[in-house]
Parts: structure tokens; C-alpha cells; sequence
DNA sequence: CCTACCGATCGGTAGG
DNA sequence: CCTACCGATCGGTAGG
């Protein structure tokens, strides 16, 4: 019978071994037998093993872009709107990091109408980037003559953080947050 | 009879597909048949699948390696090395583009000594852009109180760039480089 | 959640 | 490079 509490138990077994090993390189059997349970039985809890990695995408996507939405909706400068989406970004990645790191790197994996939707919202989550980027502009604080490359530059740098954000650092995800923002902002030129 | 240049043309099919599907997403049958090709005669030139992913990341890893260490080496201030290294690392991107695709997203599907191997590569690599930042610093144009986000903004961009670099765009790759360190040099608030 | 199993496919090999 | 094949493993299922 299936334990109240499995399902997941299982989602965060999966996501932790899809961050390890990659989606294509951890089989069923390797999940399973995390769980203390043999492979038949997974199926009592998920229709297919694409249901996981959906699953914990999707997820990982709800919560970039439940973080975000308010910030870019809220009524304060295109500067402080990038400070705060900056931190927001890294407490998610920090909250999440083996989650964070398949939603980045193994979310191509998906097929059909699921690769499609997920798409779509990563999309929606870099549309709300580009809006406090066109923002800036538009208030006259941010110089954008390079605005496509500001866009990449924060983006890059989002996408980026999973790899090497380690939770046990010396400094808090808001003072890395605050550090990367003034970078952004004015450089490392002196 | 195994054809001559057979050998290279398989390695870039498996590029290829490692970059579209992902390495453990590719079978020996995938590469075989695009090569028109049975699965088993693959092994007349090949020993083993992982070969192939090795040989493309140690190629990736050394392209890399040889187009950033003479600028490195090199006797010139290090906001211009800073300059020619971004362009050289665009350019190596450019010219290989499906082998930079596998070498930055693929490589850790790797495993043992070959893992440890590129993995060592991959440090250099980033050594070395360590060095010119370091150098900067010395000769008092970069202000580093932030020397290590510093590093993690300019090694965020690159290994972000084969995400959405592609060479059918307006600008050159000298360009784009050129719009990047401009923008990590100063920032893009007005 | 286990027992028992399935067809398909995997990476790879022997012999020519 | 083909023919012919291998053992292992894959994701998944039926019946309890």
C-alpha cells in the first residue's frame, strides 16, 4: 500500500539524483531503490518517469516566476526593482538548489506539449527581466544603447548562479544579490 | 573497410546529436544511422560511446585553452587582455559551436580518470582568466573589493554564451565581445 | 507495495 | 563495414 507522504518523498529522491546524474543518465531502478522500494512499485506513485522531471520543473518554474511577478508589479524604481529581483532570484536557487539545477540544466529533456509548456514559462520568467531592464530605460536610469546585452549579461549570470551557489558561503543570498547588482551596474572599471 | 575520414565524421555526428539530445539521450544507434551506418560497425573505428564524448570535450577544452594562454602570456595591459580574451573566447564558440554546446553542458556524464582530466582543463581555463583579472587589479584599472564576483560575472557570461550565441546574428563576434567587456567594465546604470 | 514478468532497447562483440 | 548476436538493463505492467 502506498505510504501517505511517498509521492514526495520520491519527487525529492528524483530531484536529487536528476541534479547528480542528469535525467537520461538515473533509471528508474536507481530511484527506487533510494526509496527503499523495488521498481514496480514506483509506479503505484507516478504514471512514468517523465512525470518526475515535469513535475519538478514545473515546480522549480512556479516558484522563479512567484517570486518575481510581484517585484516587477510593484511600484517602486526600475533600480531597487532589480536589487530586490536579483535577490529574490538567488533565495529561490538557495531554497532549492537541486531543484534549481535540473529547472536549468536538464529541463530540455522533456517531450512534446510538456518541453513546450515549461518553455513557456521560462520564457515568461526572462520576459520579466527584460520588463524591469525596459523600465530602467524608460526612467532615464539604466543606459541601454546595449539593452539586449544587459539582458543577456543578467541572465547569464541568473542562469549561472545554480552552478556554483553553495549555500554554506560566508555571505547571505542577499549580500550576493547586493554585490552582483553593483556590479551590474557600474562595472569593475576603475 | 573502414573509410578514411570516417573517424572524424562520426565524431562530428555524435557532436552533434550529444548537443541536440544530450549524451546519455543518444544511442550508439542514433550516431549509426546518421551515419549510414549498423550500430555494431561503428566499433571498427570507435571503442567505446564514452570515447567519443571524451575526445570532443578534450578537443573543446584544449581550443579553449590554446586561444586564451598566448593572451594571457602576453606583455599588454590587462584591460586590453581582458578585451582579446572575451573576443577569442566568442570566436572559439563561433567556430565550435555543437563542441562548446557538449563541452559546457555534457562533460560531467564522464566518468573516472577522463572526468578528472577535463575537469582539470576546466579549471585552468578558468585560472586563467583569473590571472588577467588578478593582473588588472596589480596595475590598479580593476577595482576588485569584489575580485571573486568579479571572476563569477565574467565566467557566468562564458559559459552562458553557447546558450544563445548564434552566428547568423548582425554583429561580429569581435563586436559582441566588445559590447560585453564594456559593459562588465562599466555597467549599464547611467 | 511485492512478485513476477514483459518487450524493447541498450552498449558492445565475434567472425568474416 | 556487415551479419548475427549477446547479456544486461531499460521503462513499465498485471495481478495480487
Amino acid at each position: 500500500m502506498p505510504r501517505r507522504g511517498r509521492r514526495e518523498e520520491i519527487l525529492a529522491i528524483a530531484c536529487r539524483l536528476f541534479s547528480q546524474k542528469g535525467y537520461h543518465g538515473t533509471t528508474i531502478r536507481d530511484i527506487s531503490e533510494a526509496c527503499g522500494i523495488l521498481a514496480g512499485s514506483l509506479y503505484a506513485h507516478i504514471n512514468t518517469k517523465e512525470d518526475l522531471l515535469f513535475e519538478i520543473t514545473d515546480r522549480g518554474a512556479d516558484a522563479f516566476l512567484r517570486s518575481l511577478t510581484p517585484i516587477v508589479e510593484s511600484d517602486v524604481p526600475a533600480r531597487q526593482k532589480l536589487k530586490l529581483a536579483v535577490r529574490a532570484h538567488i533565495q529561490v536557487v538557495e531554497a532549492n538548489l537541486e531543484a534549481a539545477t535540473v529547472f536549468f540544466h536538464e529541463w530540455k529533456a522533456l517531450t512534446g506539449e510538456r518541453f513546450s509548456q515549461i518553455q513557456e514559462k521560462r520564457d515568461q520568467y526572462e520576459g520579466l527581466w527584460a520588463t524591469i531592464l525596459a523600465e530602467g530605460v524608460r526612467e532615464g536610469i539604466f543606459q541601454l544603447q546595449d539593452e539586449k546585452f544587459a539582458r543577456l549579461l543578467v541572465l547569464s549570470v541568473g542562469n549561472w548562479i545554480y552552478q556554483w551557489y553553495r549555500p554554506d558561503g560566508e555571505l547571505s543570498a542577499e549580500e550576493i544579490a547586493d554585490r552582483f547588482v553593483s556590479l551590474m551596474l557600474h562595472g569593475f572599471a576603475r
